[in-house]
Order: structure tokens, then C-alpha cells, then sequence
DNA sequence: CGCTCACTTGTAAGCGCTTACATTTCGCTT
DNA sequence: AAGCGAAATGTAAGCGCTTACAAGTGAGCG
């Protein structure tokens, strides 16, 4: 085991080349700015030493790292990693590198990893959701890091949002189900606090039942973390408390693939006794039996619209952006006959 | 919008709390070097300014990051998702940071993320697999950068390893099935260049065969990339080109559901028309209907100590490490009655 | 009461890169 | 052939931090 070579920096390409330092850069970052002649003796010296930039060096010098970075509540499902792998293919495409971190749902962990994506200098920051606390805005505000919300659409905000509108897409779903007739309907949320999503789902749905002339005072809520076992727990309770339930909504797939295994479990016919609902529409939404009656969220389009908006936000084009993108409800068998119209 | 203000250094932390930058420094990184008082002094101005050391600049300095690298081939599906929620966990206990690649399968972009993992300035890189070009090895080697590959076992390899052996799980989980009666089996396999798990879990397959009596030359392999939809796909190949199947072995959990599905949409009975396995025992596996019998990945094991095997080579505790798991077979409904025995 | 030694703190030299500015080179014009 | 501006290159000053080394400070000791 030979020890580790010093790694080779711009100096030592510079002598292999015989040019000086400043040539090398300009060679490597305006290659244009350089004689054909020069930079084939410099991308040789480059290739011969197996040079490569020091990340750090750069940064500091450069005060620009193409770097973005994005914190995302969990990696443990694929509800965001459809997104995220959208946003980075445009990201690469627009010449910047993508940093994740997952703050598993902990507003403050999330705070933290904020502060710790701007200290290894990304240019920008994608959030899931606009709703946090003021403290994290002013910062990124002060250090003049922009800052794009995803998954969100609230153009009134502290910063830009690209996303849908969590509770219009409820309502819609909502209106739906009563419209079939469903009048005990029972609520498998995801955990509300700090959690704009899962909250404007809910008052969707509450909005949706006034509508319909239902109090949505005593609507059954159960709030529980996004999991498969969750939804199925969920479910049992549900059931066990509110018999009367004809249909169920959660508060994403997960949960609803969960309540769609625990329904059968049960010897529940789905949707013959009883209606379940999810949302955001992952591949597994699609392939389910009974397929999952879900709200499409366009994890793509938001992806790799979301990239495009943010580099535009750090490279100056522009000082605000809030898109909003259709989220439409998706019907498929799991959500059927329950009553016929009163 | 006030300009942003210029971010904080050692410098004015140092200026204010009127001490030198070595002193904010030593406080900073080991505070027990410092005395009580000049110690709160730092702190307070730190406070004050909200400072936060520049990462770069730290990197170039001290010539260590702190900073852990992984790259994992997808984030698109909750294979991984466990092992490196446990990876990174136990990291940050360690008090290292986890950076975070996704390869998409492909051998060249993984060559290129280990390099900008390096030129990042990662301590230490997890990669899955063994199997990859001496030339990358070559370099991070040549770097002094140490490398742990997890979900591989091969202490003769080039590098540390930790995980279970593929082909015996797969072999144990063939025996299970020759036992029962099967003697028409297929397979759904994974894209197997360049994925040593995948062509590993076939190889287990292969000798099962062999050993129950069945010649594995003419064995139905159809190699697909994991997602629900192509194991679905494949299934259908499958029956329509060997109908006489009654056992379908998956290379994944993932591929498994698919095909579960479209045994079902084909109106087949799993088990009792078809049996079908996977590979993982993803959270899936568990609530599918029926349980799918499938190898039990120690995911959360592997990754816990993959961090701490990865610290240590990172630390010089050591060089060389091989860490071998179990990987059992998880009995569930999905295996079921096909012939008795001959 | 002066001296040693163990702590603390300060000084200053980089770490590897970018970039403003100075200088040189070169192709043309006159 | 001299002169000129544009293009190419070099010089050197940082970027913000760590750390070897020097210097200063006291406590404890004879």
C-alpha cells in the first residue's frame, strides 16, 4: 500500500503546462479565453496529473459553488423522490449540482440542515411546503440565499412557491365522494403540525363537507405519520370507533395503500363496503387492487419547473416566482357506489 | 429588501468578542482548550453575529470535512431508502455529515459522483456493490480516501465490504421452492451488468436448480429495471412464453409487487395458481396481499454499521473490514402449494 | 521573591483557487 | 517598419479558516 499521493493542484498543472496559475483557471472556467495552443497544453497537464478543482478553494475564491441545495421531509417513501429526481436532472442540465438533506419531518432539524447547507455555500435553497418559521426566511433573507418552496402555492408568502393548492385539490376530491352520496366519511391524516400540506388537505376536505350541507365539526380525524403500517393501523381505528364509515380519506397514498390492505384484512370489499381515497399519485396508486382513487400531483413538472425558477432566482432574473400547476383527481375503483343520491 | 449584508467571518467574531481568530478558532473546534471566560466572551459574540464557519474554507484548512459521501443507484424506490436512513443516523451520531448521490444504475455517472465526492472533499465514501472499474478504486485509493461497499460481501475484494451474501440468500430461498415441488420456475431479474447483487441473486438461483436435479441452462430470465410497472410487464412475458410456470422468483421486492399485481389482473390465484417471491422485505412485502415470501434484507443493521465501520477506517482504526450478515428467508403467503413432492 | 512550567493566547504562514490589474504578444494598419 | 489595439498571459492580492510556533500569564515551588 503505497501511501496517498499529494493530490495535484492548480500549481502543480500550471508548471507541467509552464504557464501560470491564473492561465489554468481561466483555461478551465472561460475556456475561450485562452489560445487553442495553450489550452491543449494545459487540458494535457490536466489529464496527465488526473487534476481536479478543490471543491473548498473554489468556493471560497469563487464566492459561487453551482450548487443547490434541497431539504426534503423523508426519504423513506416516494413521495418526493419522483420530484426531487425531476428537479436534479434539471439542475444538471442547467450546469448545477444538487444537495439533499432530509429532515424527517422536524421543523428544527430542518432549520439546522439550513443553515448548514448555506455554510457549505449552496446558491440556492429548495423547501418543501412555505410554512416555517420566520427566523429561517430573515436568515436566508440576510445571507441574500434564495429560496424557492415546493410543493406549495402561496403567492402572499415570505418567499416564491411553485406548487398546487393542497386545498382546492382536497375539495375537489371531497365534492366528488359526496356527490356519490358518501355522508360518514372518516379522515386518515398525515401529522398536521408544521405541516402545511397535510393541514390544507384537511380543511379541504372540512370545506368540502360544509358544502355538501355535512358538519364537518365532528368529522373523525386520525392523524398519524406516513406509513403503510400507519394507514392500516389508522384504518382499524377508524372503523372500530365509527362503523358507519362509507369512506375513507387519506391523506396520501401511503396511508391510503395501508387503509386499502387493512380494508381487505378486515374482509372489507373495497369499494363495495367501504371507499378509500389517497393522494398524490405514485406508481403504486396505479398498480393497487382496487386502484387508488387519488388526487395526481405532477411531481415532474413541478421537479423540473422548480430548477428552472430557482437558477433563474439566483442567477437574477427575477425576484419572485409562484407557479401554480394543476392537481387533478384521479378516479380509479376504490372509490365507488356507497349510497345512492338522497 | 435590504442588500444582503456580508456574512459574518472569524474575523469579526474575533474583533468582537477582542480576541484573536486562533483563540475563536481553538474555542470553536476545542473548546476545552480555551479558558472559561474568554470561552463565553467567543460564544456570545458568536451568538450575537450568528456566525457560522465558512465550510470551504474550513475544508482547505484542516484538510478534513466531517463529511461522509454515499452513492446509492436509486432513491426512485424505498430499497435503499432504510440502510441509508440507518447509515446516516448512526453517522451523525458519529458526528459526521452524509452527502448524498443517486448513480440511476449507471457504472460511468457513479465514476463521476465518486470524483466530485472527493473534490468535495468527502472523509470517507459508501458505495453499494463491490463490483466496479479498478480505475475508480485506483483513484480514491491513490486519494487516501477509504471506501466501504455495503450490500456486498467479499473479503477478497478490493475494498472493506459489508452485507450478505447474495447468492447463498438467493440459494436458500430456491431450495425452499425446489422443496415444495416447483420444478417450472421463471425469473424476474434486475439489469444484471454491472450490478454484482443482482447477477449474484441469479447465480444463487442457478445452483438451487442444480442442486435440486433441474438443469438451469434453459432457465426464463427476464432482466428488467426494478419498478413495479416493468415486474408487472415481465410477468406477463413470462406466462405468455412459458405458461407450465408455477413459481416466479423476483431480483426484487419491488419487481415482485408488480408481478403479484398482474398475476391478479390475469385472474391467477397467488399461490395457488402461481407462486412468487422477492428480494428485500421492503415494508411492501409485508402488508402485500398475500405476504410475499421473500429474503429479509438486515437493512438498518447494515447501515448503523456501515457508519461505524467506515468512521473507523476513516480514522486509521483499522484497514480492512468484512462484515458479514444474515440475509434469511421470510416465509410468507405468496409461496405457496404448487405439486407434492415427487 | 524569583523562577519554572503548564496554560492561554497571539502571530502569521499557508490551504488551493479566482480575478482585477499589469504586462506582454501578435496581427494589422499606415 | 513603426505603431496600435485586441487578445493572451502573468502577477499578486485576497477568500475564511486552521495550526505550528512564539509569546505571555500565573500558579506553585524552593
Amino acid at each position: 500500500m503505497s501511501p496517498p499521493e499529494k493530490t495535484p493542484t492548480l500549481e502543480d498543472v500550471a508548471r507541467l503546462a509552464d504557464v501560470s496559475t491564473a492561465t489554468v483557471s481561466r483555461c478551465l472556467n472561460f475556456p475561450t479565453k485562452v489560445s487553442e495552443k495553450t489550452r491543449e497544453k494545459v487540458m494535457g497537464a490536466v489529464d496527465a496529473l488526473g487534476y481536479m478543482p478543490h471543491f473548498g478553494a473554489r468556493a471560497m475564491a469563487a464566492r459561487r459553488t453551482f450548487t443547490i441545495g434541497a431539504i426534503i421531509p423523508t426519504m423513506d417513501n416516494t413521495i418526493f423522490a419522483r420530484g426531487i429526481q425531476a428537479f436534479q436532472e434539471e439542475l444538471q442540465h442547467l450546469g448545477y449540482t444538487l444537495l439533499v438533506a432530509s429532515s424527517t419531518y422536524k421543523p428544527d432539524l430542518e432549520a439546522d440542515q439550513v443553515k448548514s447547507l448555506v455554510a457549505r455555500g449552496a446558491d440556492g435553497l429548495l423547501l418543501i411546503g412555505a410554512e416555517r418559521d420566520a427566523e429561517t426566511y430573515d436568515f436566508l433573507n440576510r445571507r441574500g440565499v434564495p429560496v424557492l418552496a415546493a410543493w406549495a402555492y402561496d403567492p402572499l408568502g415570505a418567499v416564491s412557491t411553485i406548487g398546487f393548492d393542497n386545498r382546492a385539490a382536497m375539495h375537489d376530491l371531497t365534492r366528488a365522494i359526496t356527490r356519490r352520496g358518501h355522508r360518514h366519511i372518516g379522515v386518515i391524516s398525515g401529522i398536521l403540525a408544521g405541516n402545511d400540506r397535510a393541514s390544507g388537505r384537511l380543511k379541504g376536505i372540512r370545506d368540502g363537507l360544509s358544502d355538501a350541507g355535512i358538519d364537518p365539526t365532528n368529522l373523525p380525524v386520525f392523524e398519524t405519520q406516513y406509513s403503510i403500517d400507519n394507514g392500516a393501523e389508522a384504518l382499524a381505528q377508524l372503523l372500530a370507533t365509527y362503523p358507519e364509515t362509507t369512506a375513507v380519506m387519506c391523506g396520501n397514498d401511503v396511508l391510503a395503500m395501508g387503509a386499502l390492505q387493512k380494508a381487505r384484512d378486515l374482509g372489507l370489499n373495497v369499494p363495495d363496503d367501504i371507499s378509500i381515497t389517497g393522494f398524490d399519485d405514485i406508481e403504486l396508486a396505479r398498480v393497487a387492487h382496487p386502484g387508488l382513487t387519488t388526487v395526481h400531483v405532477p411531481h415532474k413538472e413541478m421537479g423540473a419547473l422548480a430548477a428552472q425558477r430557482l437558477v433563474d432566482l439566483i442567477e437574477g432574473k427575477g425576484t419572485r416566482f409562484d407557479t401554480r400547476l394543476d392537481a387533478p383527481v384521479v378516479f380509479r375503483a376504490s372509490l365507488g357506489p356507497a349510497c345512492p343520491l338522497p
